[in-house]
DNA sequence: AAAATATTTAATCATTTGATTAAAAAATTT
DNA sequence: AAATTTTTTAATCAAATGATTAAATATTTT
């Protein structure tokens, strides 16, 4: 494939619907985005959207999927890692999710609102329960537990608090942005602080004294 | 008031749109909400919606200004206690705020979700820039910080980290439930425990060492 | 270049959905 | 009990919205 090719199919006609429709899925979920929406948003007429991917709903759930996958799957690769401690994988999801949602703050909402609407559907997709029950983590956290170095004996718990420390802000934005009139740099610098942060307090909070 | 009248009124038309428009909108949100879905859940004629609160988007406009003041009014009280010390706060938020959650479980994605679809106009309404910068706890934390008894100087982490424990598991409660087959019960259960666990993950979070 | 195929457009359809209306039924007042 | 007011219902409207179609244009193949 030549390069003006593969230029011409980064910003193809398809290309161009599936990045409006990601846009607009993210920022106002699946109910409230109208096929218009997308359409003017990727400047194109509204018959596209139907031609290339046949309706509303098959256009969302390719987005819906690649999205998850993109999410979860890097998690899946991390949490199995034999050669990293259970401490260095803290470290590893909090400073490659933070980076990640910087880069797109609207998915964690996204996930979880259309997770809400669609529990059954689309939590399949995932491999949560793996990673939640026969993980190279699960049998380190055991392992940590069984030689008292971790207070906490449920990983449900420890997993709980990773992921909310690293995601709850971006869930929470507008509040927090709203609450001390932060303009989005001064709130991804908030967020970069916690890169660093994370670690040291789940540190904090599960090892045993 | 008699008795009769008052348990009448309780179960009047207008209540019972109120209560079905509460259920349908917490679970769908408003745009995935329909008019004759709140109808149905209601056991009511369409019509009846428009008599008694003229639209969907005023019915929608007095359920949610109840939900957020119900929801926030209760902290800004904890947090300009007096009498209480920054540790009692903790305590009291997590406890209450679970037991509040565990009844509406719903009310923290319909809260984040509908904010993120109307930033501007929801937020005005919240006392939330007050909480955050005048209140008793924010003087509270400085004084704790001044004193060296609190390594973290930012308050912002500390009400994110402290909402985000409480908050989280039922942001994504089903994910959790389905990462390991739970039950509604189980997953309560879960979440009982961190009543008296979040303010010792706190303690031990932001206790200068 | 001609023919065939793929892409795009404008117009239109059918369904959904929020809202209204006029009449019926129930409750309240006189 | 009659008159009046409030509440409820069934039918319908109008706008929004997802989807389709047939024709026009562009691209690719022969």
């Amino acid at each position: 494939m030549s390069v003006s090719e593969s230029k011409k199919k980064d910003t193809s006609t398809e290309e161009k619907i599936k990045s409006a429709a990601k846009t607009v899925f993210y920022n106002k979920g699946f109910a409230a985005t109208r096929t218009r929406d997308i359409a003017e948003e990727a400047g194109l007429n509204l018959a596209l959207l139907n031609y290339y991917f046949r309706s509303k709903a098959k256009l969302f759930e390719i987005i819906m999927s690649e999205t998850f996958v993109g999410f979860i799957s890097g998690m899946k690769v991390i949490l199995n890692d034999e050669g990293t401690s259970l401490e260095e994988k803290v470290k590893i999801i909090a400073e490659r999710y933070i980076d990640f949602i910087i880069k797109e703050p609207e998915i964690p909402t996204f996930i979880l609102t259309e997770i809400r609407n669609n529990p059954d559907g689309l939590l399949k997709r995932l491999p949560i329960r793996e990673i939640v029950n026969e993980s190279v983590f699960i049998k380190q956290f055991q392992e940590a537990v069984e030689k008292k170095e971790i207070s906490e004996p449920n990983p449900l718990h420890f997993l709980m608090n990773l992921l909310g420390l690293v995601v709850f802000p971006f869930i929470a934005k507008p509040i927090i942005m709203g609450s001390r009139n932060l303009e989005t740099e001064q709130f991804n610098n908030l967020i970069l602080e916690r890169k660093k942060k994370i670690p040291i307090w789940i540190k904090a909070m599960f090892t045993a004294v």
